[in-house]
DNA sequence: CATTCTAAG
DNA sequence: CTTAAAATG
């Protein structure tokens, strides 16, 4: 494995969106190797970004202009696999994946449960089918899961956590299912490196929660049998609602 | 009747659209005492217009944003008929009226038929509908009809004619229509007052048709029993894809 | 509140 | 090309 792999996970909000807004000079600054990107919300579009010298992988849903998942990356990725093998999940365009130097790095795009109780189902019925996913490449080889989760784990990781425990996204049942998902044996370095310390990764486009800081945490960057070190939301950047999130790719530390 | 009462006819291709490009400031300007509007493509918001001084009757298509006319006025009007008297017609807001000072001022949005063969046909049964509506108004008194009537009349009404003799808009049916309209005893002023200069009141937002005056004459403000003198297009307004045409009406000169 | 798509023009 | 609304987040 090449030390250093730089990767970001970002949720774009709508591609167009997002290249209205700076997302070319964003990346030819940060120049990650592998870029996760999560609510595409357009067809397969490779010409954008290969003149930057970046091969892609596309997952859109079937339906136009509606979730998406794709991975950009300076090298081909090996072995990609576009779904997460249900037939509800693969048509909304929610994983995909691919081998990178011996390591799987995978977008994850959970869906959201705040439009009503029917998505809310369809969400919490997709937890177990991501964990099962998890547990078989688990078996296969280092792993790294970006993505937006839509579930902000802990108290810490919400600002108004006590308003939040009946809205989707800070359930009890889904943040329980959050800490499962971990002891599955995926590290969430970016709360390691934090401490106690908050850092949101998304903010309401109402009221002014971007200005007021009124953030969730629901982007993350796990890892298993490979260490994700400085993780760090890029709250500053503004390509979308979310943050960028990104951190380096090292072999894991001898404890 | 008071001479001199300035009216106006103007498609405002979505009224939120024009009053975001300053359709307020110009109507504090211009301050017509009649204005009617078609393609307003909101539901009735006399509020908007109140403080500026303004009654105002509305007619909404039973679908929200969607076609639509209204008539505002300094005087309230009297007599106002919602509709032409076609339920489909009626289902989309193509027409109203009122009566200021014996002379009632209707406003009208013809259909487009420019999507398709549905929508042409739709427009063609509407004709002969509103042709019978003004011999109906015609025995009643004098009459201002102005609006969008979606048809050019003749080859100078329109600046490629050439190339639209099959285009919805000019099919020589649709023109045929239009003199025989004139025919039933409606004057186009804005047409005599022109002579056989050209003078557009629509511009596709296409291309670059209003830079290069690719443009067609089919707003009118069409009199019998009265005159409407002055009329005059104000291409530089800009508050949509239409110019507001405007004039004053008099009593009729006796020739 | 912001996004994309749609229908319509 | 432009508009408004609908669905979704």
């Amino acid at each position: 494995m090449l030390p250093g792999v730089h990767v970001v996970t970002l949720n774009l909000n709508g591609l167009r969106s997002a290249l209205r807004k700076g997302l070319l000079p964003w990346l030819e600054e940060h120049a990650p190797d592998v870029l996760l990107l999560q609510e595409v919300r357009a067809s397969s579009m490779p010409e954008v970004f290969a003149p930057l010298g970046y091969h892609s992988v596309w997952h859109p849903a079937s339906r136009a202009g509606y979730s998406g998942v794709a991975i950009l990356s300076r090298e081909a990725l090996q072995d990609v696999v576009i779904g997460i093998g249900d037939p509800l999940l693969d048509d909304e365009g929610r994983l995909v994946s691919g081998v990178l130097h011996g390591v799987r790095y995978a977008s994850l795009y959970l869906p959201s449960g705040s439009s009503g109780e029917e998505r809310q189902g369809f969400k919490d019925r997709s937890l177990p089918i991501l964990s099962a996913w998890v547990q078989a490449r688990l078996q296969e080889g280092p792993l790294v899961l970006g993505g937006d989760f839509n579930v902000a784990h802990r108290e810490i990781d919400i600002r108004n956590w006590r308003g939040n425990v009946r809205n989707s996204g800070f359930l009890p049942h889904e943040r329980a299912w959050m800490g499962e998902l971990l002891a599955l044996g995926l590290r969430d370095t970016h709360r390691e490196t934090l401490g106690e310390q908050a850092a949101y990764t998304w903010w309401s486009n109402r009221a002014n929660a971007y200005a007021n800081d009124v953030g969730w945490r629901i982007d993350y960057l796990l890892s298993a049998g490979v260490d994700v070190r400085d993780v760090t939301a890029h709250r500053a950047a503004r390509l979308s609602d979310h943050a960028p999130l990104g951190g380096r790719v090292r072999a894991l530390t001898q404890d």
